[in-house]
DNA sequence: CCCGTGACTTAGCAGATAGGGG
DNA sequence: CCCCTATCTGCTAAGTCACGGG
């Protein structure tokens, strides 16, 4: 007790070292506060980030169009000249509005900006509200829904919510007992009393010319004309000019989900208690708006009342409201593009990167504390291995028949790992199997140290298999001791801060300078796939998977063929050239040799993406890209190797990570 | 310390869209 | 130019984590 009791004062020491000198930091807050009360927007010189230098954000007024420019003097000389200032709106890019205007936008760096004091999201938030689900439309009089073999009409409450069932039906879940039971619960309390005296019998209903109707509705959909189909698209892009945007301090910021969501059936993933249950309408009444108090407040429509507005600036969203199958609350929030997004995500990597200065200390001290006397100790530090090794996530406790049944680290049950004490030849192997984040199944055999495994074994001892495997811990007592280890420190920094450092040894062992684009392009996806395995992010394979690999195999075949030609003209051509000696068969000689060149580029090309998309099929690249790999990885790699950033990340990726983009250099280092 | 709540990030899937080949 | 598929985008569920009150 005594060594371990001295460890623990030895910990509260480092932490004060290792917490980014606290007294600088409280010098910052007092600051702050200064200047809060001076009413100077965004004065923080909160920590070690570089842009510390940069003056105050100012207030100005939008101009005419409503649309907020940033100020000119922000973008006075910075410290760190930027040769690729304009390169984004050189880049055409898929989006070929036909308005100029928009290119010329400027493209306002927050990230050159002070940022805000803690706790204070913004000063100024003005919006236009959400925009609500479109009313029912009740079907025409010729679709029919049966009861028992007999038509019958149904009340607009009860067909609505029998709409939704109906265009669910080719779904398998229409089939689970959960799903209809939950259903027809709650179909049954939106009918009428008759309705509900005479549907008693859900295996009776008869949705299925409902179903053909929706189904010839959205074939009608397809077949529109050319001129319908813009119709709509005006319109939608209409909706997204008037909502979905909003002012937050002086720049107009898209909004990420300004449409509330429609009712329906809940669909939860994996087995889901829940599945089935009516997700009712939302309303007006229902919203909280959330604004700033001199901005124009949101109207509610016609006729309705907000539930209500406030004007809170110590948290990010704009809109919110109460969902009723867990009673949970969504938010409607901004773009990842936005400054407010931004900023986060950026400091989350500057936790991770904070993380990597530590890390081999906290490591050695969770191997040392495998060999406390306290069980909680030994159960904390041995999680705590899983989490770094393994990547696994925190595991917070859920309650029981509201969610599916799947666990992290810390809720882990006994019965889902085994011990091997040997097994295929290597020692200590711990086979892991449960179900995690949206019930996706983990499974991995991992060999671990021997005194790991023991303790497993301990921990083990006299449970049923149904018994938490870590019985004196949670998330919550895991990362408080993180928090003394570093500030800022949670179970879910070392999965950022894994992955990111995979990323990185990866790319670095993976690029071969010599190799072409395309091949590069293959590494990077390599590097980015060895992390998504490390995440466990998984995917269906693709419905037209086997087709698609099919396809591709008949086009390099063919590209073989193709080659084979080539190579045989070339010969004869050289052939040719022998005998003639003159400068037109010379000719043709050099041009059959491009031909042959271009081809062989060509079948490179197509086996490589063969490759990569076979060892894709069950990984999924785009949940580690967005967030867990410190976009500056990736910029700087393009940057050293002369790759376009197109070929890593897309539209929307690099309006995220626009402040990666800008500020990383090729050497960069995580 | 426990528990519920609130805010925010992370997640896979399905439908929409675009772009490359015939 | 059109079609078909590969990729992208939107959607919303499902996590993490902090906080406050008892």
């Amino acid at each position: 007790k005594d060594s371990s009791e001295k460890k623990h004062k030895d910990k509260e020491k480092t932490k004060h070292k290792d917490g980014s000198s606290e007294k600088h930091k409280d010098k910052h807050k007092d600051k702050d506060k200064e200047k809060r009360k001076e009413e100077k927007v965004g004065a923080s010189v909160g920590d070690t980030r570089e842009c510390s230098v940069f003056p105050p954000r100012s207030k100005d007024e939008p101009d005419d169009d409503g649309f907020y420019v940033p100020p000119k003097e922000d973008s006075k000389p910075l410290k760190r000249p930027r040769e690729d200032d304009d390169k984004d709106k050189k880049v055409p890019e898929g989006d070929k509005k036909k308005k100029p205007k928009k290119e010329e936008e400027q493209k306002w760096k927050w990230w050159e900006e002070e940022r805000y004091p803690e706790g204070i999201k913004w000063k100024f938030l003005e919006h236009k509200g959400p925009v609500f689900a479109p009313p029912y439309e009740p079907l025409p009089e010729n679709v029919k829904f049966y009861y028992d073999g007999k038509v019958m009409k149904l009340s607009t409450k009860a067909e609505e919510v029998a709409t939704f069932f109906a265009k669910m039906l080719d779904h398998e879940y229409t089939t689970k007992e959960i799903f209809r039971k939950n259903f027809f619960k709650d179909w049954r309390k939106e009918m009428t009393s008759e309705e509900k005296s005479t549907i008693t019998n859900l295996s009776k209903c008869d949705f299925t010319h409902m179903s053909q109707y929706f189904k010839a509705q959205s074939e009608a959909r397809k077949q529109m004309s050319k001129e319908e189909k813009q119709k709509i698209k005006d319109e939608n892009e209409r909706l997204l000019k008037e909502y979905g945007y909003c002012v937050m301090d002086n720049h107009k910021e898209r909004i990420a989900n300004f449409k509330i969501e429609p009712p329906g059936l809940f669909r939860g993933r994996g087995n889901h208690p829940k599945m089935g249950m009516l997700k009712r309408r939302i309303m007006p009444e229902d919203i909280i708006i959330n604004c700033s108090k001199d901005s124009k407040i949101p109207a509610p429509p016609p006729g309705h009342k907000w539930k209500e507005v406030r004007h809170d600036n110590k948290v990010t969203w704009l809109v919110s409201w109460t969902e009723n199958i867990q009673g949970s609350i969504k938010y409607i929030m901004l773009n990842p593009s936005s400054r407010i997004k931004g900023e986060k995500d950026w400091q989350k990597y500057e936790t991770a990167r904070r993380l990597k200065k530590c890390v081999d200390k906290i490591r050695n001290q969770y191997r040392e504390d495998w060999k406390s006397k306290e069980m909680k100790v030994r159960q904390r530090a041995v999680a705590l291995y899983f989490i770094d090794k393994l990547a696994l996530r925190a595991g917070n406790e859920k309650e029981e028949g509201e969610t599916a049944d799947t666990v992290g680290c810390c809720s882990l049950r006994v019965e889902h790992i085994k011990l091997h004490p040997e097994l295929d030849g290597q020692e200590y192997v711990v086979e892991f199997d449960f179900l995690g984040k949206d019930s996706i199944r983990y499974y991995n055999k991992v060999p671990v140290e021997k005194r790991v495994f023991k303790n497993l074994q301990l921990f083990m001892e006299n449970k049923q298999p149904e018994d938490d495997l870590f019985d004196r811990l949670n998330t919550s007592i895991l990362n408080k001791h993180l928090q003394d280890l570093m500030e800022g420190l949670t179970a879910k920094v070392f999965r950022t801060y894994n992955a990111s450092i995979t990323l990185q040894q990866q790319l670095k062992e993976l690029t071969n300078p010599d190799d072409n684009i395309p091949a590069k392009i293959l590494s990077y996806n390599r590097a980015n796939r060895a992390v998504a395995i490390l995440c466990n992010h998984q995917r269906a394979p693709p419905k037209t998977f086997e087709k698609s690999m099919m396809n591709l195999q008949s086009k390099i075949d063919a590209k073989k063929e193709q080659l084979a030609d080539a190579r045989r003209e070339l010969k004869s051509a050289k052939a040719d050239a022998k005998v003639r000696r003159d400068e037109k068969s010379k000719k043709t000689v050099e041009s059959k040799k491009k031909a042959v060149q271009r081809i062989e580029e060509q079948l490179m090309k197509l086996e490589v993406q063969a490759t990569d998309r076979e060892e894709n099929k069950q990984i999924a690249l785009g949940t580690s890209k967005l967030n867990y790999l410190d976009p500056r990885i990736s910029v700087a790699w393009c940057k050293k190797w002369g790759i376009p950033i197109e070929k890593i990340y897309n539209k929307t990726q690099r309006e995220k990570f626009a402040w990666a983009i800008d500020m990383a250099e090729e050497d960069y280092e995580f």
